[in-house]
DNA sequence: TTGTAGGCGTTATCAA
DNA sequence: TTGATAACGCCTACAA
């Protein structure tokens, strides 16, 4: 016959916490062991009497004992954490990128810990502190951003308080070169990306290239563009170059190529620094009655979901989110050594958005 | 002149694990002040002397110091974090609803802590056990789950098992009611929604309506199944049911539609348990050359980006996923108080690939 | 207002 | 192989 299940003792004089289940020494006691036997038992490796080990487990049982991690993590042997700083939780690049950090994350037994700033500099700041508090692993900063030397230094500040309470910074998808000297960035080729994609366009005839692009001043921006710009001087027609700039939304790159459209605009084709923008410039040609790709190509950069699926299907580049999102972890979790940084390759993806330049437009 | 900065004192004869940074009593010594002090400055609320705290605060300045959440999680005083267990970090639903929980647990300065089952029981049970032991403040379930009783008892015992290291477990976008007495459930109106959407085919005069499904066994199929079933029943043509299975991705919607048609199907219209679906569905019908909506009406339902600009842009059933996030983030943090199931209401978005039926058809 | 002392649950060391 | 003891860094009741 079982014997009673004695609630875990609180101690005499207590004046911690309220307890909640049952600990270390509650088992040993009902065990008949000491707390050392019971924890060695649960840290797995060392030597401990099979006999004594049986009783371990079956007083643990009895008193759903769950060792907890924080007590753990206190003594520098508990479960790590990363965590993932994004603007928003949105967008083709996030899912792929943030599931693969996260499969690398927990398939070692770690957390991954996910944070928006929305692209508010204060907010990016408190949920660095607050992550140091919590003495995170190491922090992805992922995404674009900014690219003037305020922010810079900025980033190296977050590399320096992370690293001194023990953490790693990582960047993620963000500028060419590494901004920290000591954090490792993990990356892709966004400039070669488009310049691919623009000499596409360029060999199937097109000069006057239109280049749609959002948020000046942030590196997937300059990034993007300056393949555009490389592209047109492989071919010569730097003079050729012409930029529209929206927010960013389908809608704003719709409304923006409406008013190049109206103004006389001259394009034969566009190249889209985003999937989004792509999907809002064959809004407004689709409008217009303007046929994709007999009277103009378009190109977008992402193949998200469904553009595959458009009315014509979006040739695109594709860049490697899910090989992105392995690496950074791996390096986050120190489980590929890498202090420089990491450029991986994009791909262009021709479906039927491109076609040769109109012959009365040559 | 500042005084040197002091590395961090080690105890003499330490034995516990390399410390990193300065701690509350390095401060203390360093400020004159007893730790006690220091720690009421860090916790704020405490009256403490302007000129202590002042000195308080210097000493950390100097020394770099960083409050240590783990250690404060230990009394119970720590940030809390919530964790969202999902299948795959994919599909429309998951984004909007992640944000939206996210942007709950930040705003109350807790975390949010992402996993992925991919659908197998024993890494679900691993992670279950693995938040158990960080005390994790409360674990979201989310999306859809078997319906089988086997199941069911196996969420009861994830409930109790969380509740006894003091923690919630809330479940998000499964089952109709809740399977667990202790567990609140945060959920939308599947079955509304499908019965809605094929009242409005049915409306149009279709009667022969082919309804495209995934994972029989599990709830969001039988949930969205019966209001297709329910609408039938609404207009007497409960003969007129019939169904199709596919794995549930686009591709196998496609080929599933394709064999449908190819064995001679007379529906006049298709009700797809997802966006997902209804784009393979489409796929297959313009392979074919028949007309969305003159030849066939087809509907969706989650009202994924970019549906709208399908070609025809897609009717389809919204889901308040960033409604449902947000609810669940506050049940989950004890800021929204509910036991029982919250259910919230969905929308049809008639768009341009339902009309009526075709007249030879009739 | 401040300091002292004891406890939160774990693990490492050292002696038995 | 086991147990006593002392850390880890913090909080709080109580006394000063």
């Amino acid at each position: 016959m079982p014997e009673p299940i004695v609630p875990p003792t609180r101690a005499a004089g207590s004046r911690g916490p309220a307890r909640v289940g049952a600990n270390l020494r509650d088992v040993a006691q009902r065990a008949g062991v000491s707390p050392a036997t019971v924890s060695r038992v649960f840290a797995g490796n060392d030597r401990v009497n099979p006999h004594a080990r049986e009783a371990v487990l079956a007083a643990a049982a009895e008193l759903g004992y769950v060792v907890n991690g924080l007590a753990r993590s206190m003594m520098g042997h508990g479960r790590r954490f990363v965590a993932f700083l994004v603007q928003e939780m949105v967008g083709p690049t996030f899912a792929e990128l943030a599931a693969a950090a996260e499969g690398v994350a927990t398939a070692n037994g770690d957390f991954f810990v996910l944070c928006t700033t929305h692209g508010e500099a204060d907010r990016e700041r408190e949920l660095i502190d607050t992550l140091r508090e919590q003495r995170a692993t190491a922090i992805l900063l992922v995404g674009s951003m900014p690219t003037d030397a305020a922010y810079a230094e900025r980033v190296r500040e977050y590399a320096r308080d992370v690293e001194a309470v023990g953490g790693k910074l990582v960047i993620v998808g963000g500028p060419a070169q590494s901004i920290v000297p000591s954090a490792p960035s993990v990356n892709y080729d966004h400039t070669g990306g488009v310049r691919t994609a623009v000499r596409h366009l360029l060999e199937l005839g097109h000069r006057r290239i239109l280049y749609v692009g959002a948020q000046p001043g942030f590196s997937t921006h300059s990034l993007r563009l300056e393949g555009y710009v490389l592209a047109l001087k492989d071919y010569r027609a730097e003079d050729e170059a012409r930029t529209l700039t929206c927010s960013g939304s389908a809608e704003s790159a719709a409304h923006a190529m409406a008013e190049y459209l109206d103004g006389g605009g001259d394009a034969t084709a566009v190249m889209c620094e985003t999937d989004n923008m792509a999907v809002g410039v064959l809004r407004s040609l689709r409008d217009r009655g303007i046929r994709v790709p007999a009277d103009m190509s378009v190109v977008g950069f992402d193949d998200m979901p469904l553009v595959a699926d458009l009315e014509p299907p979006l040739t695109t580049v594709r860049a490697p989110f899910r090989e992105l999102g392995r690496r950074a972890g791996l390096v986050a979790l120190d489980l590929e050594e890498s202090t420089g940084t990491i450029t991986l390759p994009t791909e262009l993806i021709v479906r039927s958005s491109t076609g040769p330049v109109p012959v009365e437009k040559k």
